[in-house]
This record gives C-alpha cells, sequence and structure tokens, in this order.
DNA sequence: AAAATTGACTTACGGCGTAAGTTTTTGGTA
DNA sequence: TACCAAAAACTTACGCCGTAAGTCAATTTT
C-alpha cells in the first residue's frame, strides 16, 4: 500500500464536496461530514483548502469552469441571439443539475480569479457576434442575472417554488385571473424561462440595430 | 414597571433582526447575539418564532411588506413601462439597503404565504397596464429575477463586485476590449442595471405589439 | 542514512441551534 | 382581593459546528 498519502487534492476535496452539496444541501455541508466521505478526519481538508469559504469557492470555480467548457464547446454559433439563448440555457441547465449550489452563486462574485476566464470566453463569444464590449459585457451580465435569478425562486433551497397552491388564489384577485393549470401540476418554469429569455433578445436586438 | 412582559413580538424580533443582519451579515447572524440585542435570553424568541428558518422568513416577509408599500405608493403610474421600471427599481433600492439580506431571497421563495399579497398587488399594476394575466406573471417573474440577481452580483455579501480588477484583463483579450474607467473606479452598477431594464421592456414592447 | 517536508491524526475551545424543564409575570375569574 | 391557568421569560444541557494548536508517521531530498 503505497499511495495512503498524497490522496487529497484541492480539485477532489471539491468534487466530493459538489456531489454532498447536491445531497444535504449547503446547510448540511459541514467540514467533518466531507471528510468522512473522503475517509479522512475533518482537519485533513485544511492541508488543501484554507478554510470553509475556501472550500466553497473551490466548487464555486470548479462550476464555472465546467461552464466554461461548455461554453467553448459551442463556439462556432453564429447567430449572437443564438449564443445569448444557448448561454442562458447552459447555465440554467448546470444550476438545474446542481440546485444545492445555488446559493453559491448568490454569495460569490462570478468573476472569482478561477472563473474570470469564463466570462471573458462569453463576452469574447457576443463580440465576435457583433457586440460592442461594452453591451457585450452588460449583456452578458443582463443574461447571466437573469438567469441566476430565475435558477434560485423555481430551483432553488427551498423546494420547487410553483408559483403558489391553488387554494391561495382565492384571497388575490389578480393571480386568480392567471389561471395557471389547477393545484399547481404541470407548471413549466421552462414557459417563463424563455418569455423572459425571448423579451431580453428581443430588447438587445432593438439596441443594435440602434447603434448600426 | 409594568411592561417587564410582552415587549417581544414577531414583527419586532423580524425588525431588529434585519439590523443586525445589515450590522454583521447572515452569517454573523444568531439567536443568541438577536436575543442579547433585544435584552432576552436566545431561547425566549422561540416563544414568538417557530426556529431560525422561520425567523429569516420573518424578515423576508417584512422586506416583501416594505416592497408592497412602496409599490401602493407609486399605484398611479399610467405607462406600463414606467411601471415595470419603478417596480424594479423600487426591488432594487431596497435590496441595497439592506444588502445583508440578499442572500435570504437565495433561500425563500418570492411567494411565502405574507408575500403572496406583494406579488398580488405587482400583477395588478401590470395587469391594470394592459398586459394578460399570464405574461403580467411572467413579467413580473422576470423583471424580479434579473433585479435580483443583478443585486446579488453588484451588492452581495462578498462585497462589492467591480468586474474585475484591470490587472486581470491583461490575460483575457475580450474584456480588454471593454476598456472599463481605470482601475475599476467609478464603475456604475446602475448603467448595468438599467441596459438591462432597458433591454427587457423593449422586448416586452414588441411580444405586447404582437398580440394586438 | 539523516534531515526536512508533507499530510495525516488528536485534542480542545468557544459558539451554534434548540429540546426540555423551571420560574416568573400577568390578566381573567370567583 | 385572592386565586389560578396561561403566557413568556429564564436555565440547563446536548450534540453539532469551524478551526487553532500540537503530534506523529510517511515521503522526499540531500
Amino acid at each position: 500500500m503505497k499511495e495512503s498519502r498524497g490522496q487529497l487534492t484541492r480539485f477532489k476535496i471539491a468534487e466530493t464536496a459538489l456531489a454532498l452539496l447536491d445531497e444535504v444541501g449547503l446547510e448540511g455541508l459541514s467540514m467533518r461530514k466531507l471528510g468522512a466521505r473522503l475517509g479522512v478526519e475533518a482537519m485533513s481538508l485544511y492541508n488543501h483548502v484554507a478554510n470553509k469559504a475556501d472550500l466553497l469557492d473551490a466548487v464555486h470555480e470548479l462550476l464555472m469552469s465546467r461552464l466554461l467548457v461548455r461554453l467553448d464547446g459551442s463556439a462556432e454559433i453564429a447567430e449572437w441571439k443564438e449564443v445569448g439563448r444557448q448561454m442562458s440555457t447552459t447555465f440554467l441547465r448546470l444550476l438545474k443539475a446542481h440546485p444545492g449550489t445555488i446559493p453559491l452563486f448568490a454569495s460569490r462574485s462570478a468573476i472569482a480569479p478561477g472563473s474570470l476566464a469564463a466570462l471573458d470566453g462569453a463576452v469574447g463569444l457576443l463580440v465576435r457576434a457583433g457586440f460592442p464590449p461594452l453591451d457585450a459585457l452588460y449583456a452578458f451580465q443582463t443574461f447571466f442575472a437573469f438567469t441566476l435569478g430565475h435558477a434560485i425562486f423555481h430551483y432553488g433551497p427551498r423546494g420547487t417554488n410553483s408559483y403558489a397552491r391553488m387554494e391561495d388564489y382565492a384571497n388575490h384577485p389578480h393571480l386568480a385571473l392567471v389561471g395557471l393549470p389547477a393545484s399547481g401540476e404541470g407548471q413549466d418554469p421552462d414557459a417563463e424561462f424563455f418569455f423572459g429569455i425571448g423579451a431580453l433578445l428581443e430588447g438587445l436586438e432593438c439596441r443594435l440595430k440602434l447603434e448600426e
């Protein structure tokens, strides 16, 4: 047995933390549990990670790097609207796949050192698609902000947030007008998501035409 | 001294928790500290609040109720675009004023029982402004999601997130093109915010015209 | 082979949320 | 006024948490 040492790396810890996060949520993640999952005492983690906040940063960077990879994979899309839509859905898919990490995006900068490359790549895609650089940055931020907010609402840690239960509608006249499918079943967050993305894209198109 | 009892209410606890939250952040808020601030032992709080999660719900509802009040105060705005802009800026102002609470919005439903009235009120404004009910709901959610995401990025608990320091730009060609004001000073998150809101409004206008 | 470094383990501390039990205050009724 | 149930405070205690500090065995370097 020659490898009783050096098994742990910051990367492997982050990967395991991500898995644990998805299972037990942010509140349930502790250094002790993470250590146990890795077959190690909690304190051993501190040889690879400065503290818990740093651990969460590592998870955040891991996710952002995956986002970058997927964006690069679709770098050849020509139409800029398709680029924006793709970026947003890719990000949303990532958040859906790891809902436990959503609060991380609410407490960490999207441009942590290790994540800046992802931002640059995305802005590059938009610039190549014809946007002035500053608009490209703003547009990216806008897509990013909307997608994150959407994910928070519909996939966040307090369980799936359907708009409301039907019973509650009675007391709220305007909501009653909406007439969602009975009892909240079959509500499709994606419909709302693409409503927002579509509106955003159309708005950006107007802006782009004005600048030409 | 006849009032040594009954001073505590769920409302007063929530107000104090909000103040404490703004001072020490979500991580620094504990039942013990909150009790101390109220001149009471931590366990006494449990006579008015089920547990810590319920306490945070109370704070969340307090904020949502303030948002509703401000929205009502501007209920007579006729033009629907102005309504959307007003709603978003009002919400953003609230988040700016209490940045410590931003993570709350990332982990709590915007439609908690006590907050449903706010949603109904806002949807009502948009319907009165001419939107079909479902679009009004989606539009509200879109504004809400974008504004929350924006606030998270620029006013969230990890300090102000300027886009990046100038030094970092060298390594990222597309970001370098943006040419932000030197050294990150003078960056204005509001410019980005109104860029996004503007795009959203224009996109919704297109949608509205199509439906007519 | 010896020394230096690494990365693991052990112990311990103060703070946390809160379950359970106790005491004090208070407002309504006799 | 005297009493008593209910409400709301306090006290104690438990098991977690993050992590500072110290120890020790394995690995790498010399």
